[in-house]
DNA sequence: CTGAAAGCGCTTACAG
DNA sequence: CTGAAAGCGCTTACAG
């Protein structure tokens, strides 16, 4: 029967097995350097003691944790939860675990994130967006924790990051809504501070209307925060405004669908009456009636190879590469051409 | 400017502040142990060096990480995301930080998954529904990991656990359809092998049809993974019946937007040629046309007691308290009464 | 209230 | 190919 002492340590097998500590942890990790008749015994040893090495110790020893660290703002928006659910899987497959930390769109909690992730012993971390004080990424850089950047491309940055241009998406599906004929366009975008991926997205269609000749000081824009409700209320402002817009741009598909919903509450057809679109194009979005047009980004592709990067990173000491991912414009129900 | 040698260790503050390494881990550990005058000018000299503890040789001096670790089917499955979200929010708040792994619905992975998270030193484990290997309850004993079980409730058992009778709500929900009117039921169950949850939802409405004189051997029920477009063939099979059902009844809500996307595309009107029900009450359920009638469940609050109890058993060594929660029937546009 | 010192369980040059 | 031993950076009885 089972002893009263807890779990075997390095030292239980070696004497089991007849051999030092060291030739036991060789076993475990370099396999190779051990010639075979000695390592069926210690792994003889090794499952009859049903050992595992402790981790602590073996952290401590080894300095490092096989653990990589995430902050996203939070795992409720399907974007997040579907890349890092890809990113996870890749990560499990490569020998790590994934730690994980929101910030809940509150920026300013951030760095208080980061450094209990780093005190967690994070081999290295995945963060979402530029946007961010200077300070974290003075305290990455000394304490050299390979980051990574997701969800946004800024060409001209020393720091790696996997993404596309929110900005130049979302002025693309500007360009593709004017040209259909529209020219009273009004906004729901996300929080701008803090978020430069938001942020990105709303100038995106300033940049389309102003490409286009119109004013974008007459574009009437409600921020307000990624939420399904944020999206109808925002909806229902815009359309008690004198000129009605002929069509409603949202910063992702979270407030179109809010934006949706109310159109069916206030009797309003969409498309007939007003078009709406989104972005990211979430499962939501053909599930919508009518379905979405909306900005395609490949999240869990994104997630994916997110985590294949970074393992590259933290296990190379190279600085990493940044990657920019295609994305697509989906025309769906909820845009209609005017011309 | 900064040396070269890199991060600072508790000898460094140490000396800095002319104190035992003792004298400044209580500092940092049990501060009402030092007088006022020393404790200054430890942290002073923490503050100055910048000092962060060493996350391994405190876990291995300490035996605790403060990490809990959580084992769900997927984070795409928005309410394991939500649920998830809240059990980090409130686990962070309780300075603990999660450690994610997922199965992706492959209850055979695990057990590797559980050992990794132990490896990976987690002070405590979530997981989801009871169905699992004996073993893996062993090991978890053997080890002596608090662990806690989420989505589902079963009287009688020693193992704790928080949620809710999956069975007994499906059940609920069965009686209602059938007291409006429904004979004619048609079932889209998720997978039940190794999913005591899907596996009770179905049984639920099994019970229902019984209790209501219903033969359940005339209930056609396909079995399918909770995706959407899988919800959708399996409408369109069981609208190709020679008797089509009055009421489709779904597993949860991914499985329901599915069928009544379906609905659409076929022109069948939901639900004047046929009901479709869902289950969890998740955000989509509001939004889709018509709106889902579904069992909602509080998955956010879940998350949280979870957290909460979880940490509770991690940091007093109870086995931990069971907590049932409850649910109740949303009744929304797509059941129509046939009475 | 504070310090000296053992000990946590590994890994890894360094020898042989 | 294998072993003896130092060392990783903390925490915590045990004294004083």
């Amino acid at each position: 029967m089972s002893r009263i002492r807890s779990v075997p340590t390095l030292d239980d097998v070696a004497k089991k097995a007849g051999v030092s500590t060291a030739t036991v942890s060789r076993c475990l990790n370099s396999p190779d350097r051990v010639v075979e008749r000695t390592r069926t015994r210690v792994m003889r040893a090794v499952n009859d003691l049903g050992y595992t090495p402790n981790f602590g110790a073996r952290v401590m020893a080894a300095k490092r944790t096989f653990t990589i660290g995430a902050i996203i703002p939070t795992m409720e928006n399907a974007i997040f939860a579907r890349g890092l659910q890809a990113f996870q899987e890749q990560l499990h497959s490569q020998g790590y675990t994934l730690l994980v930390s929101s910030t809940s769109y509150r920026p300013e909690i951030e760095a208080e994130q980061v450094r209990s992730l780093v005190a967690r012993g994070a081999d290295g971390l995945l963060l979402i967006g530029y946007a961010r004080d200077a300070k974290i990424y003075q305290y990455l850089r000394q304490r050299e924790i390979p980051t990574l950047i997701a969800w946004a491309f800024q060409p001209g940055t020393d720091q790696a990051c996997i993404g596309f241009d929110n900005r130049a998406s979302m002025q693309m599906l500007a360009n593709k809504v004017i040209s259909m004929g529209h020219r009273d366009i009004a906004v729901i975008s996300g929080v701008v501070e803090g978020n430069d991926r938001a942020e990105g997205r709303l100038q995106g269609i300033i940049d389309g209307a102003r490409d286009n000749g119109l004013d974008p000081e007459q574009i009437p824009i409600i921020e307000t925060p990624y939420e399904i409700e944020n999206g109808a209320k925002a909806f229902d402002t815009l359309m008690q405004r004198e000129t009605r817009p002929t069509v409603v741009m949202c910063g992702n598909d979270v407030l179109a669908a809010g934006a949706i919903r109310r159109a069916r509450e206030l009797n309003l057809s969409v498309p007939d009456d007003v078009s709406i679109t989104g972005f990211d194009d979430i499962e939501l979005a053909r599930i919508l009636t009518p379905t979405l047009t909306t900005v395609h980004v490949p999240h869990r592709e994104m997630g994916r190879r997110a985590a294949v990067e970074l393992v590259k990173m933290v296990e190379s000491d190279n600085p990493g590469l940044s990657e920019q991912l295609e994305i697509s414009i989906k025309l769906r129900g909820s845009l209609k051409s005017l011309s």
